[in-house]
RNA sequence: UCCCCAGUAGCUCAGUCGGCAGAGCAAGUGGCUGUUAACCACUGGGUCCGCGGUUCAAGUCCGUGCUGGGGAGCCA
């Protein structure tokens, strides 16, 4: 017989006479004449109760069963007496896969996220885990049926990269030089010897190369791992993180923020319409005010503000800021966080940044001192997309190069692009993790990836 | 990297002024019950984060290191 999941058990009609279910056990309470099991298999946040009758025959072992230990059991769907749950399942044999022995970390009780951390292997058999990783699988698929609803082709981008790709940001080395004898000449490290001949690192975004595939196909996007050596200890930031990046041919700075709002917007309504039950977790025991926090972003279109306009905004707020507020400055959390939670209490756009506080490859606008920038920021978490319309002047962007120090013949490629039918194009970096962040109000990153990366910390 | 806070039983935490190491949950045993983080009783369980110092005496005070958390910067 072929086991049932209890995701569709719990939405059976009628009875059944005989479902196989195979999970671990969550908690079991003994009585008289029988006990109840709770069983967890993953596919849903609910367990489904199983009644082991005394009368079976292991029952002796069936005892013994702790928290954690595999089970699978076979027996009649039946209406539930006792309150609570629908359905309950009655035993007619009970297989112990494995018994999980009282050192089973997990006890019926809340832990906290701290400790949870400390053993990242087990907690998504918790509730809370359990529903954040469901969210993520379901937002990365609805991440893939947006785009390719819009007829976007996906891109696999390079992991490994040869260096200094974008000039910013602390990057991962990647050598296969023994670091005991590394290969010298002229007392310098001999890269000619490593494995690619060249110095290598790991990505820290795909958009040149995607660029060069909206350059082909128009329009695409990424949704893969990249990697910052930063050595950043907040919540808000990890080593290893997944990002989403559009890339648009024929596309301006304002069309790219439609794209990124409409994007928002779809993905906050796929979770509203398919996550149901683990959003009513959180919405519960994680953040109070979650659903109207998602609510308000699709319920109304997002501000759009200059930069200018913003930094006015922040130079007449009431509130006094512990960094000042300055033109030609970027803006500091505090002042993200005042705009999108106290003035505006939903997501805000800023765009038209001043050009020297961003990087080389956006298109610079007509007055000459800015650059067609934009972040979107939302409550609590504060940036979550950073994008731009693309320079595709090959002249301004060689001198943009300069500006910035950087070596053209390592971006002839690059150049390329521009010198062979180049067009306006535009797209952004949406971090995947601080979408989960905002979809399900935790708030700590390190709890919305599998096994979190960070400074001092690769355990799992 | 900088600032602040914390580290006590398997987990969550209390521990007063420096004076015998505590509770709840978990575990084990027994009881009761269509139970719902079940309930009741009993039992076992400690490198008080490491190192050094002050003191008759340190979980408690001082120094230092490690680990974790919060905030800042860098950014997604």
């Amino acid at each position: 017989m072929k086991r049932i999941k209890i995701k569709e058990i719990l939405r059976s009609e009628n009875e059944k006479k005989q479902v196989l279910v195979k999970g671990w056990i969550r908690t079991k309470r003994e009585s008289k004449d029988f006990s109840f099991l709770e069983v967890n298999d993953g596919s849903c946040l609910k367990n489904i109760q199983i009644i082991a009758d005394t009368a079976l025959s292991n029952y002796s072992e069936i005892e013994k069963i702790t928290t954690g230990s595999a089970v699978s059991i076979s027996g009649k769907l039946v209406e539930s007496i006792g309150g609570g749950q629908k359905w309950e399942i009655k035993a007619e044999t009970i297989d112990i896969i494995s018994f999980a022995p009282e050192t089973f970390p997990l006890q019926k009780k809340r832990h906290t996220d701290e400790y949870l951390r400390t053993i990242a292997h087990l907690r998504p058999r918790t509730n809370k885990y359990s529903a954040v990783f469901r969210i993520r699988s379901e937002l990365s698929y609805a991440v893939h049926k947006f785009f390719h609803d819009q007829d976007f082709q996906y891109v696999h981008t390079p992991i490994l990269t040869s260096s200094d790709c974008e000039g910013a940001g602390e990057l991962f080395r990647v050598t296969t030089l023994d670091l005991n004898n590394l290969p010298k000449l002229d007392k310098k490290i001999d890269f000619r010897k490593d494995f690619f001949g060249k110095e290598a690192n790991l990505t820290v975004s795909g958009q040149l190369s995607a660029e060069m595939f909206a350059l082909a196909f128009g329009d695409v996007y990424t949704f893969g791992p990249t990697f910052r050596a930063e050595n950043s200890n907040t919540a808000r930031h990890v080593a290893e993180f997944w990002m989403i990046e559009p890339e648009m041919a024929f596309c301006d700075l304002n069309q790219n923020i439609v794209l990124a709002e409409t994007l928002l917007q779809y993905l906050v309504n796929h979770v509203l319409d398919n996550c149901d039950e683990d959003l009513t977790l959180f919405a519960n025991f994680v953040d109070k005010q979650l659903r109207s926090t998602l609510l308000s972003i699709v319920s109304s279109g997002f501000i759009k503000l200059p930069y200018t306009d913003a930094i006015e905004q922040l130079m007449k707020a009431k509130i006094s800021f512990e960094f000042p507020v300055e033109f030609g400055k970027d803006l500091q959390s505090e002042h993200e966080r005042y705009l999108t939670e106290e003035v505006f209490k939903k997501p805000v756009v800023i765009y038209n940044y001043p050009k020297n506080i961003k990087p080389f490859y956006m298109r610079l606008n007509d007055d000459n001192k800015t650059v067609a920038a934009m972040d979107v920021l939302v409550p609590r978490i504060g940036e979550i997309i950073g994008g731009s319309q693309r320079e595709e002047r090959l002249d301004v962007l060689e001198k943009r190069m300069e500006e910035n120090n950087l070596n053209k013949e390592d971006y002839r490629w690059y150049l390329d692009s521009r010198r062979f039918g180049s067009v306006p194009h535009s797209g952004f970096g949406l971090g995947f993790e601080r979408l989960i962040m905002l979809m399900t109000g935790i708030t700590n990153i390190r709890d919305v990836i599998p096994f979190p990366r960070t400074p001092k910390n690769i355990e799992f």
